[in-house]
DNA sequence: GCCAACGTTGGC
DNA sequence: GCCAACGTTGGC
């Protein structure tokens, strides 16, 4: 899906970035240094492309923990870089190499991503839950997408959810 | 481990 | 360029 570009008015500057916590949980990135990290793995042309078309320096993340006993937002982040080549599609030793993709002409980005704090945990069920967020684009069902532009409204929904220790699930 | 959904691949 | 087969994602 085409994003909107064409001002800088109207480009998204929230995203929902997804993670496996076994291998990169938000207090792993929190401890890495300077808390930043750099967001290997996409293998997926429409996540690639937000982030090489998109997503800018500044940008808000919400650092989502999937494929886990837990899924929901786990953290707050924010965009640390621009894209360069992802050096994991040229390892033979990593699950993300790719044979098709040669250094001269890299298929896949990465950008860095810099943990800002650990949230409570807002869980997947919490967020389908959530009348404000009927929309958003990772509860569109079988979504699969790593990275998801989040709308502003959201993105305010969401921060009240987690500032509001009444919704918190104990 | 299951399986629905969806992206990618490759034969034609 | 179609589309069936295949692989992957990710919640459950």
């Amino acid at each position: 899906m085409p994003t909107p570009l064409a001002t800088a008015h109207h480009r998204p500057q929230y995203w929902l970035m997804k993670s496996e916590p076994n291998e990169c949980s938000i207090d792993d990135a929190l401890a890495a240094p300077d808390a930043t990290v750099p967001w290997t793995g996409v293998r997926n042309y429409q996540a690639r492309n937000f982030m090489r078309d998109a997503m800018q320096v500044g940008d808000s993340v919400l650092f989502y923990h999937s494929s886990c006993p837990q899924p929901g937002i786990a953290g707050i982040a924010r965009v640390a870089s621009g894209t360069r080549p992802d050096p994991t599609q040229f390892d033979p030793a990593s699950p993300y190499f790719d044979p098709r993709s040669a250094p001269e002409k890299p298929r896949w980005l990465l950008l860095d991503v810099q943990a800002l704090r650990k949230t409570r945990l807002l869980a997947l069920a919490e967020l389908r839950a959530h009348p404000a967020l009927a929309q958003m684009r990772v509860l569109q069902r079988a979504n699969r997408l790593s990275i998801t532009p989040v709308e502003p409204a959201e993105w305010d929904a969401i921060l009240a959810a987690l500032a509001d220790p009444a919704s918190a699930v104990a």
